[in-house]
This record gives structure tokens, sequence and C-alpha cells, in this order.
DNA sequence: CTTCCGATATACT
DNA sequence: GTATATCGGAAGG
């Protein structure tokens, strides 16, 4: 990590060019409680209206507004009723492709990490989606902000160079639509990456008695 | 470790 | 009305 934000160009190319490169850099998010680090250990790349399983599939709507503006920018969402999860908005302007974060290891602010997540082990403080968002306090407010901007609150730092063979790939995690689809990215054997989970539809309330 | 299940915003039928 | 890019807690092994 040199604490330099990657360069937007650096986003401007198809989403599952970009994923796996994503893999060992940093996100920061500075607040008024202090800072938190993450290095990304797990993303996933979902690639706008050709994908069926992009929120962009059906066209844009009111969540997914920034999807389709320039990448480098974050796409923030909230899911069943409770949990934020971010993505990164990739390719030209109008592509609406992003790569979701899905885990990683937290590299500083750990305690403040800990605080946001009671009762969670370290390993534990960004395994998942949702928790990594919870680490960071990322929610609604941080919808569209500009990862590039050196002096923004929220920031992607270049990080270590990764040996090529660590980089494995598979279907996305919990997703219907697209699931032959291998645009899970993580890095091989790091205990941070999370659980695999197939999509399992749920159950309809019976109404028999 | 595993399975089951509820919480409930947002988009869709 | 139904489905979902999820999680944490309870209960079982």
């Amino acid at each position: 990590m040199d604490g330099t934000p990657l360069p937007r160009t650096f986003y401007d190319a198809p989403v599952e060019f970009v994923a796996p490169r994503l893999l060992g850099s940093v996100l920061v998010h500075t607040t008024v409680e202090g800072t938190v680090a993450v290095r990304l250990t797990e993303v996933e790349a979902y690639a706008g209206p050709r994908d069926p399983a992009s929120h962009a599939y059906r066209g844009q709507t009111g969540r997914n507004a920034v999807m389709f503006g320039p990448p480098g920018h974050t796409y923030v969402y909230f899911t069943y009723g409770m949990h934020h999860c971010v993505n990164l908005v990739c390719g030209p302007a109008g592509t609406a492709s992003g790569i979701l974060l899905r885990a990683g290891e937290i590299i500083a602010g750990h305690d403040l990490a800990a605080a946001r997540r009671p009762g969670a082990s370290a390993r534990d403080l960004a395994r998942g989606p949702a928790r990594l968002c919870k680490a960071l306090a990322i929610a609604r407010p941080e919808n569209g902000l500009d990862v590039c901007d050196p002096d923004g609150p929220l920031r992607v730092l270049r990080g270590d160079p990764l040996v090529p063979t660590a980089v494995r790939s598979g279907p996305r995690v919990g997703v219907n639509g697209g699931k032959d689809t291998p645009w899970r990215f993580w890095i091989d054997g790091d205990p941070t990456v999370s659980a695999y989970r197939p999509h399992v539809p749920k159950r309809r309330p019976s109404t028999r008695p």
C-alpha cells in the first residue's frame, strides 16, 4: 500500500478484468469516529443490463442510479430490510457495471471496527458484504462517493502485489440468474473470505393449519 | 461445524 | 402479493 488511490482509469475497463485486480487493495473510511481500513480479499463482478444477476438488469431505478454514472464511485444499497452492501462502479459511464466488495481483513482501526461489530472475532469483522459495511460505517450517506478523490472520506488505495496464483474464482454467492458465471474472486486460503452459500429460494409460509 | 428462521426495504408481478 | 448480491441467533451434532 503506497497511500495513493487507484486512478479512475483503473476502474474504466471491463468489470471482470478489474475485479480480480482489486484484490489486495485497501478501502479506507474516515469519519468523526476515526479511520478504519480493510484489505480486500473477496469481490464479485456484476455486468450491468446484460447480466441477469445484476441490479441493473432491468434498467435504472432510484436505488441503482449511480451504477449508470462514471466509474470509481460507490454504489451502496440497502437489502433484506436491514443490511447495506457496497460496490465500486466500473467501465465507461452508462455501462452500469459494478464490483461488490464481499470481504476483507481489517488492517487499521481495529478497535473502532470491533466497537461497530460487537461480539465479532477479528476474522469476522469484515467477513461478508454487510459485515464489511458495518465495520467501516458504510451506509446510505456513502452512496455515490468518489473513491479516487485523494481528499475524500472514502478511498481505495493500491495494495501490495499478490502472487498471481493467489487469486481463485467461482460462481457468485446467493444469486439465481447467471449462476454459471464464475465472477466471484478471492484470495486463496485467506481466512477472512466468506463462506460460499448457493442460492436458496425462501419457502412460502404455508396456508395449511 | 450444521440447519432453520425471522427481520423487512426495494423492486417487481 | 412474491423475491432478494444477508446476517445473527437458536438449536442440533
